[in-house]
DNA sequence: TATTGTTATACTCTATAACTATA
DNA sequence: TATAGTTATAGAGTATAACAATA
């Protein structure tokens, strides 16, 4: 099963979809479970990173972006809010939407987050070849695309 | 610092793991959800799927493979146990060990689980393009070289 | 009547701590 | 005393179904 650089044995889809998803799977477990700070999750910092990244949104529109059902967010945001790290206006012209953004105190903490948090994976992709990073930051639009259904 | 034909703009590590973590969980939440029976979940499956592969192993040595702590795996042992899907067995000089295998049921069903519940994967692979499909082939041993820590 | 979001409910996933049995 | 595994406990993650408020 060695394969040169550069080169792959040629399996058949099913094949790759049997690889792949095992291998999703350990990975983010992982990654989920280096966390520095225990009082925010991987969950959690997601959402609230596409919220700094993208600016203020509907609740619905990020549980979107998030890939989880509006329920799921529900209760992300409850949290998150409680400990002001998001807040929620009313939509100006509907009233029903809640408008989602992450507050200064959420900036922070994403900021010291992330520089405290990343830092097993980038510690652990440091230890790629530049190669394989590269191949790394070609697969995420793949994966993207993938999610996007 | 040259840059291959074919790479994109280089990013540095931690931009890189930041962008890599979010798009892992995106599309794991999408690949658990694809369910058919709605009686196995993914973590289930992996399980299953490991021990089909390598063969009997202790329930310690199962959890150290699919990157969980042991008492997960007690709870998904003892589910897929009471469904006849794998068995346990004393291991012959130390009583402590309880050596797991998949069951011939255990074969059967992840043969039909894989066929079914591998469709939407498959038929999201299938919208690629062969390069992309490569790439993902490639990016898989590296996603275990990150998952190994 | 349709849409947005929340509440109610339930189950899986996962961990840590404490315990049992065996080595 | 050390190791393998289970039990106890707890919380996060997530979903579907039912509901409320608003459009």
């Amino acid at each position: 099963m060695t394969t040169a650089p550069g080169t792959s044995l040629r399996i058949t889809i099913p094949e790759l979809a049997s690889l792949l998803r095992p291998a999703l799977l350990r990975l983010t477990r992982i990654v989920r479970n280096q966390r520095v700070d225990l009082s925010v999750t991987l969950t959690q910092l997601s959402a609230m990173w596409t919220l700094e990244k993208r600016g203020p949104m509907s609740a619905g529109e990020l549980a979107n972006c998030e890939r989880v059902q509006p329920p799921s967010m529900t209760k992300v945001l409850a949290n998150l809010e409680e400990r002001g790290l998001v807040r929620r206006e009313v939509h100006p012209t509907d009233r029903r939407q809640a408008i989602i953004a992450i507050t200064p105190e959420g900036v922070t903490l994403l900021d010291s987050e992330r520089r405290s948090r990343d830092a097993w994976l980038t510690q652990q992709l440091g230890t790629l070849t530049a190669e394989e990073r590269a191949l790394l930051q070609k697969v995420i639009p793949i994966f993207d695309k993938l999610a996007a259904q």
